[in-house]
RNA sequence: GCCGGGGUGGCGGAAUUGGCAGACGCGUCGGACUUAAAAUCCGAUGGCCUUUUGGCCGUGCGGGUUCGAGUCCCGCCCCCGGCACCA
């Protein structure tokens, strides 16, 4: 790129101004201020490399800009910032730099800041919040032990007046028969109820993190969304949190929020709620049920076979009675390697157990099969198989010859036998009490019947399962829980918090896959909170979610070491107004941080039941070729580099004025220049006026017309601003300098203009601000006032057409009415020329277009 | 397959929600300044026709509603993101 000496000295001009505004202090967020509070939150960064990319830049600037408008509004503004530093990403990039973990985000985290402040960002620093400070994660472990203290009522009365809390496990009612048996039975029957719980299950695992993974970090292909190898399936004693219990929560306080249609659809769809019925099967030759769960209990009399999951229950409950047991568990042992990984494989594979199933209703026997298409963890793991009326069924009857049972008919006329008929909107036939209904009252009926006679009852199934908190490596908050032979496990008490992650002079992972935390005998060792015996701790950390789910929280209350943060504190500040963050995080992190917000609700921890108000997705920045920018592709641009090459001025206002918010958009050095010539001319403009003194003689009539058009602009772009749309703002201010750079601005008209433009380029709006005499700075001057009444001096050009198409244009003062219009239309030549033979009809918009028809 | 979001100049993108399509920026072309170049400034820039005045065509494709459609309705095509054997 090409160079020349710089228009004005910006890096000495962003220098003195930033030491100004950190000495000062500018940008405080101050408690139970009078103004209205305004709470903008972008997502904090995540320091796993040495700095910042573009991406980062982008976001932080435009919010930075938002946070400066809001100021300047009146607001009293909560920008504040962090570090999310604990995890894998950053717990691998120790490892490849070979220094300790803690100090290597340290450095990363100290270069981020220096980055943050050099763009001007207009954080309240005295909030800044580490993930991996004691004092931080101390509550990260305190909400920890509150979700293992509790256990989730559905019934309970909230004080909003919904239904359903978590309360303390003290208050969880006791079966006599349980409290007959004594202290271990009432732990251990306490346990299946607590919020926080641990479960020996089957979980993911990748070999190549030699880590477990939660189900919704492996992809649909059955690798792992970090590294991309495949996952495996695992036994591991895992701690879960139960975030199933605040599912229906979840789904209805979605109506308190401005969350835009789709990112609502995206948590309603991950959280996945069907209604339907469980149905009971007797297995034939035993005393015991088969329970399935189906959407269309009105298709009972349609079930020629019933399906259990590779890894039900019944599976291995039942091998031995099996016909050809050994040919079962040889299909078993790859299926279940099947569904972990590839689940594309749609043939209908599947192998018969020998056994069959009673029908509830009419004792019919039918088969009961074991097949890789039902999964285990939803619904009961068990389906009832009516080929007729369902598609998948369908092709499962036609690979193992099982009889079809036509049921639910078109309303109007036949259907077609090739296929399952899967329409909702059929009459029901071939179902005894049934006969003549919809598909809609047929399941009311039947959910009556089934309850009636005892074999079934309405049921809710959910997509989304309870998440799995522990992670087998290093660098992570350590689970703040004990385990004592005798007292099995038990927190440690909150007193004691925080557990402090050890340093250790290999924090490495050990080549068999355990943790460094397993070796740390001194660490591990401990005495248990109950009986004062001898325990160990647990090793496995928490995982990078832990710290992330909360932060906003902290940034509010940052210093209090008595609370997580202080009750009113808290209740001036929530809930947070606007949250900017990656389309990733709209479904994981999004509906995981609002489920621990709502237990810590719940808790009486904060005041409101959702935490963001607002959610704004941001689009990310690709290399100049249109690709992600990455090392290996050579196509990074460092923002450092452009920032020392440009200016900070330059490079916000490029990367707010590229494209919307929320696109991906590509880099663009040349555009970015553009910018450049804007701004320089901004600065050649104001500091001639400035050296002139402001000499307007003989141009006091276009600094009317200017003043006017300012006061449009201010508005439009505060606006804009508001709307998060940061490109068309700077068009609009740039659209208005296009007009008016060639007249000299009285002192007035500059200061207004600067103050516009101070959000988005706030060093030269600053440093030309003091060049003008003024002693404060000018970002916390207030935000030009809109007056209505000089917007009315301005003509408007009302459009007229004839037939709909553009003949001319006629300029009249605002609120003219049609005859008016019409008059001065029709005095233009050109325009009465499309008339002559008369016209029949006239529409009008008023201020805008004048149509003619002929 | 399902859910969500889109398709507008050479490029990134604008269009008070039905009212001048292409704001703003880039690029390109022409000009000024310069020995020359860069930088800067001025002008032009959707396509086609026309000497000019001007005219016609244009927002993925095909229909429709309307005085008027990028915007609304019906039927297609394509692209991006998320989820997917969910019973």
């Amino acid at each position: 790129m090409a160079r020349s000496k710089p228009v004005y000295d910006f890096k000495t001009i962003e220098k003195k101004w930033n030491k100004y505004w950190l000495d000062n202090k500018l940008y405080k967020a101050i408690d139970f201020d009078k103004r209205p509070k305004y709470y903008v939150l972008v997502e904090f960064p995540y320091p796993s490399a040495a700095g910042l990319h573009m991406g980062h830049c982008r976001n932080y600037t435009a919010f930075d800009a938002y946070a400066r408008y809001f100021r300047m509004k009146g607001y009293n503004v909560l920008y504040p910032m962090g570090w999310d530093a604990f995890g894998l990403p950053l717990y691998n990039y120790a490892i490849k730099v070979g220094k300790d973990p803690h100090d290597a985000s340290e450095e990363n985290i100290r270069n981020f800041k220096k980055q943050l402040i050099k763009l001007g960002g207009s954080f309240d620093w005295d909030r800044e919040i580490n993930t991996t400070d004691p004092e931080y994660y101390k509550w990260t472990q305190w909400i920890f032990v509150q979700f293992y203290n509790h256990w989730y009522d559905p019934e309970y009365p909230r004080k909003d007046g919904g239904k359903g809390k978590a309360r303390h496990i003290d208050e969880l009612p006791i079966p006599e028969e349980v409290k007959k048996k004594g202290p271990k039975a009432i732990k251990d029957y306490q346990d299946k109820f607590r919020l926080a719980y641990k479960a020996k299950m089957p979980v993911f695992y990748c070999p190549s993190c030699k880590m477990g993974v939660a189900n919704e970090e492996v992809e649909a292909d059955g690798t792992h969304e970090r590294c991309h190898n495949p996952v495996e399936v695992r036994e591991l004693e895992q701690w879960m949190l139960r975030i199933t219990a605040y599912a229906d929560r979840l789904i209805e306080d979605l109506d308190l929020v401005d969350y835009s249609e789709s990112i609502k659809q995206a948590q309603i769809n991950w959280i996945g709620r069907k209604y339907g019925a469980l149905v009971n099967f007797k297995i034939d030759g035993t005393d015991d049920v088969l329970e399935v769960y189906t959407t269309r209990p009105d298709t009972i009399f349609g079930v020629t076979f019933v399906v259990v999951a590779p890894d039900s229950e019944f599976v291995s409950k039942y091998q031995d009675k099996f016909a050809e047991p050994e040919k079962v568990k040889a299909y078993v042992k790859e299926a279940l390697v099947k569904q972990a990984t590839e689940s594309m494989d749609r043939s209908k594979s599947g192998v018969f157990t020998g056994m069959y199933a009673i029908h509830p209703i009419t004792k019919e026997k039918v088969p009961i099969y074991i097949a890789d298409f039902v999964v285990s963890d939803y619904g009961t793991g068990a389906v009832m198989g009516v080929p007729a009326h369902d598609q998948r069924d369908y092709e499962f009857a036609k690979e193992h010859n099982l009889p079809i049972k036509w049921v639910v008919k078109p309303r109007d006329g036949e259907w077609n036998e090739d296929k399952a008929y899967e329409s909702r909107d059929g009459v029901v036939i071939n179902s005894d009490f049934l006969n003549g209904l919809g598909v809609k009252e047929a399941i009311q009926k039947a959910i009556e019947y089934f309850t009636e006679h005892k074999i079934g009852k309405m049921h809710k199934a959910y997509h989304l399962r309870d998440w799995v908190f522990s992670r087998q490596h290093y660098w992570g908050e350590p689970t703040p829980m004990v385990y004592c032979e005798k007292c099995g496990w038990n927190p440690v008490p909150v007193d004691e918090l925080p557990v402090k992650l050890p340093r250790l002079s290999d924090y490495r992972m050990a080549e068999d896959g355990t943790s460094p935390l397993q070796r740390a005998e001194e660490w591990k060792k401990t005495t248990c909170p109950v009986c004062g015996g001898p325990a160990e701790r647990e090793t496995d950390v928490m995982p990078n979610w832990a710290g992330s789910n909360w932060y906003y929280l902290r940034y509010l209350d940052p210093h209090n070491k008595e609370k997580l943060v202080d009750y009113n504190k808290a209740e001036y500040w929530m809930p947070v107004d606007l949250y900017d963050g990656g389309a990733e995080h709209n479904t994981m992190h999004l509906l995981y941080s609002r489920f621990v917000y709502k237990f810590l609700y719940d808790i009486g921890v904060v005041p409101v039941p959702e935490p963001y108000q607002r959610r704004i997705t941001h689009g990310l920045v690709l290399g100049p070729d249109g690709k992600k920018m990455s090392k290996s592709r050579g196509n990074v641009i460092n923002p450092d580099e452009v920032v020392d090459q440009f200016g900070a001025d330059v490079v916000r206002t490029y990367v707010m004025f590229m494209g919307p918010h929320d696109a991906t958009l590509p880099w663009s050095d040349e555009a970015m220049m553009g910018v450049k010539r804007f701004l320089d001319r901004i600065w050649v403009y104001a500091s001639s006026a400035i050296d002139s003194g402001f000499n307007i003689r003989g141009v006091e009539k276009e600094n009317q017309e200017l003043k006017i058009d300012l006061n449009e602009l201010a508005k439009k772009v505060g606006d804009d601003i508001s709307k998060v749309k940061f490109n068309t703002a700077i068009a609009k201010i740039m659209e208005f300098f296009n007009k008016y750079e060639k007249i000299p601005p009285s002192r007035e008209n500059l200061e207004i203009l600067l103050k516009i433009l101070a959000p988005f380029a706030p060093f030269i709006t600053e440093e030309l601000w003091h060049r003008i005499g003024n002693k404060e700075s000018i970002h916390i001057t207030r935000w030009p006032e809109y007056d209505p009444g000089l917007a009315k001096q301005k003509e408007v050009e009302v459009v007229v057409q004839v037939n709909g198409k553009v003949r001319g244009k006629v300029p009249v003062r605002p609120g003219a009415d049609q005859e008016e219009v019409l008059k001065k239309a029709l005095e233009d030549e050109k325009i009465r020329r499309y008339i002559e033979d008369g016209y029949r009809k006239v529409v009008y918009v008023q201020d805008k277009v004048l149509n003619i028809v002929t």
